[in-house]
DNA sequence: TTCTGGCACTCGTTCGGCTGGAGTGCCAAC
DNA sequence: GTTGGCACTCCAGCCGAACGAGTGCCAGAA
């Protein structure tokens, strides 16, 4: 049975370990906390939790680490979210609305969680899949050569480039520029996409195959999700801070070196709630000893991306939790504001 | 004295160092590198470079170890360009050839380069300052407010919102689209800002407010070198396989994060020679036990960027350089394509 | 029933001393 | 100028003892 001076005592046990790294003791635990009862106690307390698989030994005789389950259960049940301080806030705040345009702000976010948490931090791009088009320009550079610019909604600006077989007027570049707007203006890219390819049908013979090259090329750039796969990284220095170099430092950074394993850490978040994945809850075995606190980021209900930081399962929870959230509703109200 | 003989002793030894991270002694010397004479002619060859700075002694009865003056003479004197294979040309061929826009060039150039050395590489994303403006394009997203697009010659696109506070028709916008482009067309960003500084005074009055929003704000986007200082990194995980971790990897990985910082470290390479900078020759204390080995790219005549790897003393000298010579010549020659 | 103090026990860490071996410098001989 | 021999140095690794933090259990108190 687990009551609540158990709760307590393995809310102890996390926060010593993770303020020390080493294994926690009975007494230094009471010394610590003012637990308000003996030693002897907390070590039969401490025997439940191992019995129970929250807490474990390495060794006959030396404290107590917590375990997978141990984080979880103190990540569920115990942890109350850190508040941010004032000066966090501001400072955040002053930061991310110095942004100039949508690369800035992921990597001003990037940055700043990484600085917040002194984790590594990862903010993916806001995806491609779920904007809209909010304009078509087409430059021409020469007279068989046009550059596409392609504007969606989250403020992403794809360009391409197309080379004509048959010169294109002024005036024809004009209704093209209108025909491509009126088909794909304020529709999500994948409908756009599917929109335009009926375009080359409605022009004048002479100007087919141009605009066949350029609705393919456009609704290439549209259906083009590399970088739904990109990602933001910040912070690898913090890893230094860990020992245990080949366990929990090595595999990491191999990770981050691979965008798709990261998306895949970063995982579905929810837009609004934090979620927290400990050791071998998640998806890669050698990732067993890292633990990923994420969450998505976006207008509610219209998720763009989501921003996390990874580290060992020995981390600071409340504290990544609190920040993560925090810098999650300020990039989601600046991206909404970009796009009112 | 060092005559060729204690020249091949040196060469032996960094070769040896580098293979096996282990301080390295007269005998296993002669056994693996067939140098016809006596581990007795070695030693006394090793007392003289020790004596002349070239390589150290961790302590009495070790091997030798290179110091930087000794990496500095194996680089200068000693290191022929390992070739690339074939193999190695043709994919770096492939992969850079396959890139669809700027970014993805750099993207892929520095993660090539990464496998390729298998060390921390870094690319500077190309410069601003010394391109000039292709073209400027002017979206009205509504009457009042603009996108300004502005595509320069390297490829790099760069855009900003306006809010007029007068709405814009769109023969104005023509008007003054074509005014911008005249001011700035072809001319280097530099020029091209200065230049538009004088457009208002020659357009209607009543178009003159909006003209100088727009104006002021292609300037700023001009003199805006914030892309300068912009550099891709990877590889740290290959960091992983350097011992030594307090005094090689934590300062480099703190570097990485310092983009200020790279971008000091490749330095003003020139554009077709390979610089070395070997430990305490480099800029900062901290990164005494790492060297650099970078050069430009870009057109003959106009440096865009540089690019390079860094990694501790310890690294292969001359595969690093010959692989940094061949991807700065490819992407070189993408960016020049691109542009013709 | 629950908590507490006491006590014997376990076991990893630390430290000193020892040894083996790799490597050196020097010297006499070729 | 080169070589083989030899005495010397000193690090790395191993072993055993002492140490101490931490435990489990038990009998008694609340």
């Amino acid at each position: 049975m687990v009551d609540d001076r158990k709760l307590d005592v393995l809310r102890a046990i996390v926060e010593d370990y993770v303020a020390t790294e080493e294994p926690v003791g009975s007494k230094a635990l009471v010394e610590r906390h003012g637990l308000g009862v003996s030693p002897a106690t907390v070590r039969n307390d401490m025997a439940v939790l191992e019995e129970e698989g929250y807490i474990h030994q390495p060794h006959t005789s030396a404290g107590r680490v917590p375990t997978d389950k141990g984080y979880r259960l103190f990540v569920d049940k115990l942890a109350t979210l850190k508040p941010m301080s004032a000066a966090e806030r501001r400072a955040i705040a002053t930061l991310l609305d110095g942004a100039v345009d949508l690369d800035d702000v992921v990597q001003r976010s990037v940055r700043l969680l990484s600085q917040l948490t002194r984790q590594v931090a990862i903010v993916q791009y806001p995806t491609l899949s779920r904007s809209t088009v909010r304009h078509v320009e087409l430059v021409a550079l020469t007279p068989t050569r046009l550059m596409l610019i392609l504007i969606l909604s989250t403020g992403r600006v794809e360009q391409r480039l197309v080379e004509l077989d048959v010169p294109m007027g002024d005036a024809d570049l004009a209704e093209l520029r209108a025909a491509v707007n009126q088909a794909s203006a304020g529709v999500q890219i994948a409908a756009a996409a599917a929109a335009l390819g009926a375009l080359p049908d409605d022009v004048r013979p002479e100007q087919a195959e141009s605009t066949r090259a350029v609705v393919t090329v456009l609704a290439d750039a549209m259906s083009d999700h590399r970088s739904d796969e990109r990602v933001a990284v910040s912070g690898t220095a913090n890893l230094a801070r860990y020992g245990d170099f080949d366990t929990a430092v090595r595999p990491l950074l191999e990770a981050l070196e691979e965008h798709v394993v990261l998306l895949k850490l970063l995982g579905e978040s929810g837009a609004d709630a934090v979620t927290v994945r400990i050791g071998h809850e998640g998806p890669y075995t050698e990732l067993a000893a890292t633990s990923v606190v994420a969450t998505g980021y976006g207008p509610l209900e219209n998720h763009l991306g989501s921003l996390g930081v990874v580290g060992p399962t020995r981390m600071d929870y409340p504290g990544s939790m609190a920040a993560v959230r925090a810098v999650a509703r300020y990039v989601s109200r600046i991206l909404d504001e970009g796009n009112q």
